[in-house]
DNA sequence: GCCAACGTTGGC
DNA sequence: GCCAACGTTGGC
């Protein structure tokens, strides 16, 4: 789906980022250098042009945890870089390896994401429950996007649940 | 481990 | 360029 990027008030500035936490938890980027990782592994044209064409530094990021027990936001991050060539594509010993990438024409980019703070667990059941939240792309059914846009009221909505004792589940 | 959904591949 | 087969994602 192409995304909107003629002027730059209508480009996105919020993002959806799902990382699956035995890899790279929200600790885990906390606790990395400067708190910012390498977002390595996208190997979707969709989630790679959003990093290419519209992320741009300094854009919010929720930090989502996917493929786990407890799936949901556990935490905020922003965009810290462009885009630059995954080197995990050029890697035999890598999960990501893509031996059809070249290096002399890379298929795969990748930023950097800085972790700015861990939040309560904001499950994915809690998301959907959320009434500001029924559009939100990335609860549409059956969506494999890692990275997503994410529109200003959901932003809005979500940290306004994140700093809502009332609504956490215990 | 299951399986629905969807992206990618490759034969034609 | 179509489309069936295949692989992957990711919640459950």
């Amino acid at each position: 789906m192409p995304t909107p990027l003629a002027t730059a008030h209508h480009r996105p500035q919020y993002w959806l980022m799902k990382s699956e936490p035995n890899e790279c938890s929200i600790d885990d980027a906390l606790a990395a250098p400067d708190a910012t990782v390498p977002w390595t592994g996208v190997r979707n044209y969709q989630a790679r042009n959003f990093m290419r064409d519209a992320m741009q530094v300094g854009d919010s990021v929720l930090f989502y945890h996917s493929s786990c027990p407890q799936p949901g936001i556990a935490g905020i991050a922003r965009v810290a870089s462009g885009t630059r060539p995954d080197p995990t594509q050029f890697d035999p010993a890598s999960p990501y390896f893509d031996p059809r990438s070249a290096p002399e024409k890379p298929r795969w980019l990748l930023l950097d994401v800085q972790a700015l703070r861990k939040t309560r667990l904001l499950a994915l059941a809690e998301l959907r429950a959320h009434p500001a939240l029924a559009q939100m792309r990335v609860l549409q059914r059956a969506n494999r996007l890692s990275i997503t846009p994410v529109e200003p009221a959901e932003w809005d909505a979500i940290l306004a649940a994140l700093a809502d004792p009332a609504s956490a589940v215990a």
